[in-house]
DNA sequence: CAGATGACTCCCA
DNA sequence: CTGGGAGCCATCT
């Protein structure tokens, strides 16, 4: 499901949980924790629930901001305008998995850059 | 088997 | 908005 996640986008440990439909949010911790040095899958895309970023270190940050994703003053990736809307439909069904529900109006604008 | 841990979330003061 | 505390669950002592 990971690999889905285009760049620029970014997805919370708790949107994976639910759209696998099976371990808690932390299993998907684990998970990515276990990923070799050089892993091709992008794990940096996954943050925790409010945006803010779970790994030690600047690497994750670093790698989001090359791909365009901002951050706020609380370093905070900025989820209204960056989360992952999560997979399509059709591709869930093939997979097994759930989709996402869909997000409210105010973060749609968000995206849409309405000011 | 009991306890501690952690790339998690929620809820409440 | 913030901190604390309690669920949560697979792993590891």
């Amino acid at each position: 499901v990971v690999v889905r996640i285009a760049p620029g986008m970014v997805a919370t440990y708790g949107d994976i949980t639910a759209i696998v439909g099976l371990e808690g949010a932390r299993e998907v911790g684990n998970a990515l924790r276990e990923l070799p040095a050089g892993s091709d899958l992008p794990w940096q895309r996954v943050l925790s629930r409010d945006g803010t970023i779970s790994t030690r270190g600047l690497r994750q940050r670093e790698l989001l901001e090359a791909e365009g994703v901002a951050f706020d003053a609380a370093s905070r990736a900025i989820l209204a305008r960056h989360r992952w809307p999560g997979p399509a439909a059709e591709w869930a069904a093939a997979h097994g998995c759930r989709t996402l529900p869909p997000r409210d109006e105010g973060d749609r604008s968000e995206q849409l850059g309405l000011f």
